[in-house]
DNA sequence: TATAAATGATACTAAATTAGTATCAGTTGA
DNA sequence: TCAACTGATACTAATTTAGTATCATTTATA
């Protein structure tokens, strides 16, 4: 069972890359070869992240692909409903038969009460915020027990 | 973004009526005409649940499906985990490239959490409990406001 | 003992989602 | 003019999810 989509992971990933980069075009080649994101996937994705107002892209030679929003308020769960809409444990089956039975109803019951939960969580984490853990990561003020990481 | 598989949803519904019904064999049959689950799909998924060991069952006339363990210790993670693997928000990238950049790394952090987080929760919600709420439910104890029910 | 009502096992199909590829047009800076 | 970009969009492939079908075997009972 997977939640996130490689497209939502690859958004995060590019947009973790602008961030490192504000007020610079970074074109997507780069990216694609940086982050080693299927190139053509990855020029969808930013596409839509630039339909959706998180970035804005300067055409031609030298152009590329910018944040347009503070990183800080960019946070996870508005990239996870771009690529793979709401976040719903369990379908909703209330609307369509008004929650007909009542199995469905102490179940759902719960699952909704995790779904708030997930997206409450979701909400907190921000672009800027995983920058600053990058960061932190870089200057090694996070020991390797809770981020292992293996520098490029 | 659905999380939760139809095949997860109709197992822990004929739990419920399985567990409405302890100590007696009820018919695939009669569980997919009450819960409205298409009969051969619902034959599967007992089968695997019986293979798990959750309940078994009783050949020929008269026969059907029993549950085999107590409601309170089954476990709707181990269910999801059945029909659906461990719960992970993100495919671990880990084992195969050992978090080979540091964006994925930060990011994976917060997701192992709040993956933590539901396993927990999908870890205290029992059948048990289920037909727990579903026996307050029909007692009238449970006021509409948080549960929404339409009586069969 | 025939039969109807059950499960056991398993193969198959269909639909939806996810992932990735390809192409062509237009823009821009040197 | 040309190389390096993005815009738009169509297409294919792979995987997962959902659902259907078939045949064999077991069992209670009329």
């Amino acid at each position: 069972m997977r939640v996130l989509t490689k497209n939502t992971d690859y958004a995060v990933r590019a947009l973790l890359v602008l961030g490192a980069h504000e007020g610079e075009y970074v074109s997507a080649r780069k990216i694609s070869h940086e982050q080693g994101i299927p190139y053509q996937f990855l020029r969808r994705i930013l596409q839509d992240l630039c339909r959706h107002g998180l970035v804005h892209t300067k055409e031609g030679a030298h152009g590329g692909v910018m944040l347009d929003r503070e990183p800080e308020s960019i946070r996870i769960k508005e990239i996870i409903e771009i690529f793979q809409g709401k976040i719903e444990l369990s379908e909703c089956m209330f609307r369509k038969q008004l929650c007909s039975n009542r199995a469905n109803c102490v179940l759902r019951h719960e699952i909704l009460r995790i779904e708030q939960m997930v997206n409450r969580e979701f909400d907190g984490i921000t672009i800027g915020k995983l920058l600053g853990d990058l960061k932190a990561l870089d200057d090694g003020k996070i020991s390797g027990k809770s981020f292992v990481s293996v520098r490029q």
